[in-house]
DNA sequence: CCGTTTCTGTTGTAAAAACAACCGACTTGT
DNA sequence: ACAAGTCGGTTGTTTTTACAACAGAAACGG
């Protein structure tokens, strides 16, 4: 467990937090670790969770299937950054969505009552970790109105730009990896991937972009 | 301002505030007051924020154009449901959407740092509204999730039928209105009206609905 | 009351996406 | 080294959507 309090300063969780107090606060969120191989799944559509989880190795992905096959990807969560705040009110019901590890990966669990309900003296910094807790969840808020940006573009077309140009600024240079395959990257944007792939392929022919696996370059023209 | 506490007293935000408490906060709170006729701008694109907003009459509308016109709405905030909380860290950067009154509204703003920084023994209930805070962010993104879920469906009949499902479950019961006109919901689904307005009546003519204006109802079959 | 505006449904056409099927390049495991 | 699987691109067909234009009904305003 100890080993990885490197990465947990590195989250924006405990962003703030020393590492001496990291590991004291372990114990009194409950922390728990698990390992996981590649599609497996850590939470089940149907689960009621009560636990926040943060990839400390590797990355998860969140998706659901609809009821024809379908898979949608929600979102992608890297190493050092979580999920299952969402559900830290005590009514939030059971999940809507599967989240599988997207590789082989180690995960670790923060009790969500424990963080919200201020333990005794031996936590200094929880009222920090409450606020980052709060930071985090409005910064996700917002990530989800981005994507949700994306989405309502109407075409294959304008989703990839709009995609793209959000990697683009996020990466502060038109050239980038996203952490994606194409499959991937049809289900996140939720479009038919030969379409998208044809298009990726248009774009390119237009002189807008450049790329080379999961490497992409935005030109100027 | 005073008379506006008993609506406060059912927002998620003073959720278990006595209005005794909740009118100490308001100047704590540095809370303020603001009218807004139909269509003004509340907010606007590249705005800074640093407020929540709570409209306490009428709604207001969250929403975008792109390049080429189309209107997305993002979201309808109705009395006494907040918008500005995804702005709570002091990084957030420039909104990225337009706010709008749906009606004629009045809005009441709270300075978000106020609510985050814990302040002397006057508000005895400040802990209780920053953890409603957290469940109020955890709750939109779990809507948010939702919302995407409707949005990744890849035909306009999914996505109708995802959204009519979902308020069919908010309101327990299969006969329900929505807060939407055609347009409106068009915009919030990200497609075409005049497309939508035709699956609406094919949905109608296969049996699986039937509607009056904004009024629906879910057929068994 | 009447003219105007808004809202909704309808139709036809052009554009775009979904779908299915296939191919070649590359990886992986044995 | 080879069989099997993955991945990305390509093509042709069918389905769906966007767009534009119009019409009737209802709501609105003076």
């Amino acid at each position: 467990m100890k080993k990885f309090i490197p990465v947990l300063m590195e989250t924006k969780l405990f962003d703030g937090v020393m590492a001496y107090d990291i590991e004291a606060m372990l114990s009194c969120l409950q922390a728990t670790l698990c390992t996981y191989k590649k599609g497996e799944h850590i939470y089940r559509q149907g689960d009621n969770i009560h636990r926040i989880a943060v990839p400390v190795e590797g990355s998860i992905i969140i998706q659901n299937f609809d009821y024809w096959g379908n898979r949608s990807i929600i979102n992608m969560i890297g190493t050092g950054e979580m999920f299952g705040e969402a559900y830290a009110a005590p009514d939030s019901g059971a999940m809507t969505n599967d989240v599988i590890a997207a590789e082989d990966c180690t995960v670790m669990f923060f009790d969500i009552n424990r963080i919200l309900t201020v333990c005794s003296s031996a936590c200094r910094f929880h009222t920090t970790v409450v606020q980052n807790l709060v930071f985090a969840l409005s910064e996700k808020n917002r990530k989800l109105m981005q994507k949700l940006g994306h989405m309502s573009k109407r075409t294959t077309r304008e989703k990839l730009i709009s995609y793209l140009s959000e990697q683009a600024r996020k990466n502060g240079s038109g050239s980038f990896t996203i952490p994606f395959n194409r499959q991937q990257l049809a289900d996140f944007l939720s479009v038919d991937r030969s379409a998208m792939s044809n298009e990726l392929c248009r774009l390119r022919d237009d002189g807008m972009i450049e790329f080379d696996k999961n490497r992409f370059i935005l030109k100027y023209k």
